[in-house]
DNA sequence: TTGACATATACCGATATGGGTATATTATTT
DNA sequence: AAATAATATACCCATATCGGTATATGTCAA
């Protein structure tokens, strides 16, 4: 087996930073594909295949409108990621750094224990 | 070029849901490879090249502890992930869905105006 | 020193990826 | 109907991945 599929997960669909430009951009209203391909720079073709693999795990929707597609945002597959984040955020508060500091003193101090301060 | 390298980002490196668990499990206080291996019930090889890349990318720090090598947590690269996400966590609420539609109601009107209602 | 334990790495295979370029598809206007 | 615009897809390539298995490295014990 290889990597899993891009497809797989909105943690892989949006691990790739071209993905989340488009859903930045998204966020501020519906779009054309040629506007996405027009404020991101990038090839239309890219645009197109980026736009697919959001659209399959359903982190966009699609409309019809004469001969455009209009791509809509819909945040909801980010749930997940957004719970399972979330969790770790006390991880990297200041607090909680300060709070491991301690633990590891106490660990060194553990570690030497009854051996000579050097 | 191919996909990102998973040890760009942490997004990259979060995407494999293995990861993640170990994460999860490192969540609850140091621990050696062999106790990962244990409670995943992964092969050891898997779980140290997983930790390789948990490592590169600054999720995990080591310690060498005797022949054992506790490896602990280090939330602080999830940050930009749960900035990120956070944005769109008004995107999965029910009032904003709620609104949502009523813009699409709207818009769907527009559509229509000045045609004879088929 | 030898052996046992803990962990890391090397190697192999299959696979999906993202980028590029060309082309197909569909819709619109004239 | 023909030309044009908007978008999607088909190919090709190079590459890093995960899984598996074997082995190297390192540390402690007897």
């Amino acid at each position: 087996m290889a990597r899993a599929a891009t497809t797989t997960d909105a943690f892989n669909a949006v691990a790739e930073s071209r993905r989340r430009q488009i859903l930045d951009v998204l966020a501020g209203g519906e779009r054309a594909v040629n506007d996405l391909v027009r404020l991101l720079g990038l090839p239309q073709p890219q645009v197109s295949k980026h736009l697919r693999v959001l659209r399959e795990v359903g982190l966009v929707d699609v409309r019809d409108e004469g001969r455009h597609r209009m791509y809509r945002l819909n945040g909801r597959p980010l749930r997940p990621i957004h719970e399972w984040v979330k969790n770790y955020e006390r991880s990297w508060n200041e607090r909680f750094e300060a709070l491991d500091e301690v633990l590891d003193e106490l660990k060194r101090e553990e570690d030497s224990d009854g051996e000579p301060h050097a």
